[in-house]
DNA sequence: ACCTGAACACCGTTCAAGT
DNA sequence: ACCTGAACACCGTTCAAGT
């Protein structure tokens, strides 16, 4: 069944922020993308920023069942690994959208977006918590531990996708998510 | 001894971004803040992204300058912390600024912000140092254990700034430095 | 309910002149 | 060397109609 004139536009700036990054997600050329007159667009949302938010909404989704899926089945170590993995890839795959998500100050704070967004750092935090029962991480407040785990990598992520790690000297954002898990299994909390 | 025009440029997109933000520094909002002709910046910058480079240069010499001078004197830990707060503290309250410095991939990567960008890493970086010289952190690399840490700084400052903190389930940028710092002390390396 | 075309205000940038 | 005013192409958004 093919996409509604809604779910096109929501496809176009999509295909448009992979491409030219958020300046090219312009109304009238997502509008030119779907065949429709230049502003047909806001028949199905409010004005830009709400397209916007249904893409990063569409996308908050897909990120939650990725981790979910890549979160199962396998140890705690290599599930947060794969789950931090999937953030990476995403974030590699579409710089513009991974940014549109978790960096965008002017991402419209509607009801979706901050469940969708919810639902994806606790998704996160189950692999946390599970490599906690494992001892690979630190038996201290989960939510805390969570923040603090994808804090590093998203910094790491941002740097890299803002081209200033090579700047600063060093690579890699996994190497980077590496160290951090690495060092944390090796935290002795004393009694 | 009076700014010149360009650096009088500079100082109004500076102050146009703390209180609107990127899309509020037009080249005509800045040319009017001069008393200058709405063109007139191109006989001073290539074009709006030059004179945002400009900005960002400035602002990376004065955080060199604001680390090294908080990280003297006191013990290495007590300066790590200082260190880490002079970047929150810019970082809340040019968060625009901030953004352009470190998230921006359109901040034109000419040679003079890239070694502007560098000595504010290598002071942070001497800071580091010190504290793994007082048994505070780990002794490993001090390049790849300085973008460990600065990684989380700058994730937790980007998710706050970008309001993505309290959606998130926790707030407050110190906390998340805090418990890495807190951690990194009891890490046992093992020989 | 959904779409179109004209129009408005605003912006970055360029160009031909001015001093 | 530095500045000005007119002009161009482009954009988000609104509005009056169309089916």
């Amino acid at each position: 069944m093919p996409e509604t004139t809604k779910e096109q536009l929501i496809t176009a700036a999509s295909t448009l922020l992979d491409s030219g990054g958020q300046e090219a997600v312009t109304l009238r050329a997502v509008a030119e993308r779907v065949g429709v007159s230049h502003n047909a667009p806001y028949r199905h949302f409010r004005d830009r920023s709400a397209l916007l938010a249904a893409v990063a909404e569409r996308d908050f989704i897909y990120l939650r069942g990725a981790i979910d899926r890549h979160g199962e089945g396998s140890d705690a170590e290599v599930a947060l690994r794969n789950a931090s993995a999937q953030m990476i890839d995403y974030a590699l795959k579409h710089q513009a959208r991974y940014r549109l998500l978790f960096s965008d100050p002017d991402l419209s704070p509607g009801p979706g977006i901050k469940d969708a967004a919810k639902a994806a750092f606790q998704a996160f935090s189950r692999v946390v918590s599970r490599c906690q029962g494992e001892g690979v991480l630190p038996e201290i407040d989960t939510v805390r531990l969570t923040v603090l785990v994808y804090s590093t990598l998203h910094g790491a992520i941002d740097l890299e996708l803002g081209g200033r790690s090579t700047e600063s000297g060093l690579g890699s954002i996994e190497a980077t998510a590496d160290l951090l898990f690495h060092l944390l299994r090796r935290v002795e909390l004393g009694e």
